[in-house]
DNA sequence: TATGAATGAGGGTTCATTCAT
DNA sequence: GATGAATGAACCCTCATTCAT
């Protein structure tokens, strides 16, 4: 009856090692951040880490995976409490914007690491990508548009806006939430006058 | 009176280096791309490249002001025919986005590498980028636009979405021009159905 | 009267374990085979080949020790069905080169990895090879030889230009049996006319 | 009519880069001679050597093409001084085999380091190995044989042997001189006493 | 018998850069 | 203007091996 407290889950630094891996890939960039770096990060010598992956691109994907996930999470989650699709959809953007401004080293990672700019891990790394953005293309069919309007466009120019944001935000001005909308805003309204 | 005439272009590699630089720092991004590289495919030893430039951000530095000079004369010159505030902005736009995608090395390098990738050049890159983006200010300024929208925003998320098309362009699907003219019809419509 | 049998040979692992060492030894010699390359082979991690070998240098010495044995067992079989010490000799040299040559992984690492390459273990490489070659010290000690001739020259002769054949033999062409008796031939014939 | 003297031949190091890795490739081999060794030896860091070679196969061939030459030299030169072919022949395996066991780090290399322990480099280790023992299928052309007698064989008993010392001559016994001599003997006479 | 996780050393190689000539 | 030769640091990665569990 009594069971024995199993000894818990072993003092894995594998978790560790994703994080740091993720937090200098964030802050330097992929080719600026050493497997020395991420080591030094964790404690570990820069050989011991590949018993846990088999080259920097795939720790990279490692990272991406979880970066994807934890993004899809977070749009999943916002969405989820709206009905109205253009209330989802603003949900969602702020959601990304959060995670891709302040919150979130690994969903940062996936937009700061362009995919050309590792050829090794490229087709992966874009798989992970489109994956995620196919949350967008749902969010976005769903909305009540006037005909002629190209979804695809819709989407493509709106991610690219967010994601771009990563250039020029800086703490402390707009918040991610503002900025979603105000994106947001720009293309509810008409910004001709004639209509 | 006739002076012998000087030859006044010595037969010097600097032009053809800087087209290499441009070349392959659009190719494979900085990082990426080695000063090897670069010497090997102007025909110099890496060490001779040092006689024209202090260091690899020196000479990325070189290909921005270069790119960017090259840009803001494409868009100067597409826009100087136009006279209606909005075809003014669709000229640029367009040019823009022409040499983003496919004319030309200098403006691809400018979108493609990114100040916080370079940190020893990062304030330069940035100020570089800056007096760009005013030309797409001083367009924006005068657009005749409902009360109440934010110009800095509508220029952060045109130039952001046209930037990241570098991400998802392909040769061969839409031209620059439909993608340029079609996010600006996107901002110029409203999308809520109601407006 | 009938005692319980006891499963005689656990199903360990150990013999695929020097099988896929073998085979690898020879395929890419002692350093470019390396320990991942033996425990993967046989579905084992790295570590756990420690259980049964102390360091790589032990677990060759235990592939010379089998390939010694393999390949003495097929020389003592082939030359025991013959009487005439010629004969016996060709049917040593026979069955020496198709055990080096095609058909035994363990016999081709005793040729083809060299003691001298393994520092650590070359003594004990070194008895095991010397070992082997009394069996032919022997054969060449029962032909009856021209007064003057050196049998240890004679056995040095032959078996390195047997051992060198893994250095020109490609299958296909001419078979080790048909190698092994014209090296023979040739020491058998006077190569001088006046003879 | 004085001419100023020129600056003697900038002290270049790549003699002695490839004397030094002649000299370990010999002593340890291939793969256990390492780019750091060969450095040090030279008194250079571990990069420089790239400044060179392109690679440690390259530094290997290029020790290889060196050892040809050399060896080849000596077979040369010994072998001009005699007209009989058998004479030829043997002043050809007298200065191969002293080469091979006694004077020279280059030639040492060429039979020492194995063509199929080297994968990368492999072709062009044959070629070199090839093209060298070309001289002796010359030499061995020469022969006035008795019919039937297959000189490809010869050749490659021959050598093979001869090759083989490399793995059991001791300095300090017989010579390779007396050593060439006797393995030739053994070819002359018929070690069949009814022949 | 093995695994999981790591060590410590060292592998070959590439980098931006320097500087005498 | 450029070369030839090298530096010093760092690169990613692989090695044989260890040891608690």
């Amino acid at each position: 009856m009594s069971s024995i407290a199993r000894a818990p889950r072993s003092d894995n630094r594998l978790p560790r090692l994703l994080d740091e891996a993720a937090r200098l890939f964030r802050q330097k960039g992929y080719h600026a951040a050493s497997i020395r770096d991420v080591a030094a990060a964790v404690g570990m010598l820069p050989g011991s880490l590949y018993y846990h992956f088999a080259s920097k691109e795939d720790l990279l994907v490692a990272v991406y995976e979880e970066g994807v996930r934890q993004i899809s999470d977070a749009v999943v989650v916002a969405t989820a409490g709206q009905s109205d699709p253009w209330r989802r959809l603003e949900a969602g953007c702020v959601a990304h914007l959060e995670a891709l401004l302040r919150l979130n080293d690994y969903a940062q990672v996936v937009i700061r690491v362009l995919p050309r700019d590792v050829p090794k891990a490229r087709s992966r790394l874009t798989l992970l990508r489109d994956a995620y953005e196919r949350l967008f293309t749902d969010l976005i069919a769903a909305l009540p548009l006037p005909a002629g309007v190209d979804r695809r466009y819709l989407r493509l120019m709106l991610l690219g806006a967010l994601n771009w944001s990563q250039n020029w935000y800086h703490e402390g001005k707009d918040t991610p939430k503002t900025i979603a909308r105000r994106f947001l805003k720009l293309l509810q309204v008409s910004l001709r006058g004639e209509e």
